[in-house]
DNA sequence: CGGCGACGTGAACGGTGGTTAACATCCCGG
DNA sequence: CCGGGATGTTAACCACCGTTCACGTCGCCG
């Protein structure tokens, strides 16, 4: 154990390396079929080699995943909290940012949100408190959002409300094709709001 | 194998037997953590029997999670049909029993909402194929009533629009105690209606 | 009373799959 | 040209887990 040279946590998003055609195939793989019904093969054939090549680029599977998790609930952490700076002070503009933001991500990773939420419970118990760090602080930005559009609801009720409004936009996975992405964004976008303004 | 003397699909709600006490277990615990990740001895010994005594009851680990999606997804579809003919040819009277009837079944079953999109990838092809036709149903049912609300949105936006809808409702399990379920109740149905009605 | 069926148990079997080991290949810097 | 590091491959190892087997017990019915 203890054995990655380099640091795990931030990869290098300039060089489109093997690595990261092994995460990006394994995200496909983990979103169709869970994680752990998903082999080390099947990973490796995903990117045209065989099993054990994996371990030349990732401690091990659960490693694969943790790591997976952590981008993304990274990348949804800052990016809140970059897009709602920009959004100035109004409590309904922020709101209004939020909502693009969770449904860009959404329309446009899918099989993220899918292993995000179906596979948190595969990761080892320090993985797994660090990814629900960053989930908590994200949801807590929603928190602080609606709170302000809802002066009257309890802080858990905001919780809840927040948590309904990830379960609305993040039910692409669901919605397959058949509709036009700008058709998708609106369509949830206008549901959002509706939903959150209430 | 063929060696099950009684009907599965239909278990005797009358009587709380061994059976149902163990697929009650298996659906907390396959919501905790997966039914891949959960053994059979874990099942046995949430009801105080060792693993292979699971086998008097079922004829093997996925038949009990067939059995059990397709409970599930049984009860969804003929609920909706009785709600929605009890209430009468007003689409937005029949929403609004939809969303009670949903409502409902998310707050008193979060296990089983969990397990059912989670682990449907689980199933052999053919009880994934039953699943996936009631559950088809059930949906279609939705469509129905919200191309009467929006005559002039397709088809396939009413159905994401209905996925949408089951996202914000089935968030129940992410939004674990901390408000009553009164609360709760009055915040998703009045959050699912604007949804769902904007 | 005798036995049969329902229900459980502990032990063993077998397949699956993550992981490691030993061995090639290719590319590059000296 | 030589050597080493990065990257892959095949074969083997090993643990886990679903499943089956042989056996025991208890209760009911004839």
């Amino acid at each position: 154990m203890t054995a990655e040279p380099d640091s795990a946590l931030h990869a290098d998003a300039a060089r489109p390396s093997r690595r990261e055609q092994i995460l990006q195939a394994a995200a496909r793989l983990f979103a169709e079929r869970g994680s752990r019904s998903v082999g080390v093969d099947d990973v490796g054939a995903a990117v045209g080699v065989t099993g054990p090549a994996i371990y030349r680029h990732f401690a091990s599977k659960d490693a694969m995943l943790a790591e997976m998790l952590l981008r993304i609930s990274e990348r949804l952490h800052t990016g809140a909290e970059h897009v709602v700076a920009d959004a100035g002070s109004d409590p309904a503009a922020q709101l209004a940012a939020l909502v693009a933001f969770q449904v860009d991500f959404a329309l446009d990773n899918p099989a993220l949100i899918t292993v995000q939420d179906r596979d948190l419970g595969a990761l080892s118990d320090d993985d797994a408190r660090q990814v629900r760090r960053l989930q908590r602080r994200y949801v807590e930005q929603w928190v602080a959002v609606l709170g302000a559009l809802h002066p009257e609801a309890s802080t858990a009720a905001c919780r809840a409300r927040a948590h309904a409004l990830f379960g609305l936009i993040n039910s692409t996975p669901h919605s397959a094709g058949r509709v036009s992405r700008s058709a998708m964004a609106s369509l949830l976008t206008a549901m959002a709001t509706a939903a959150a303004t209430t």
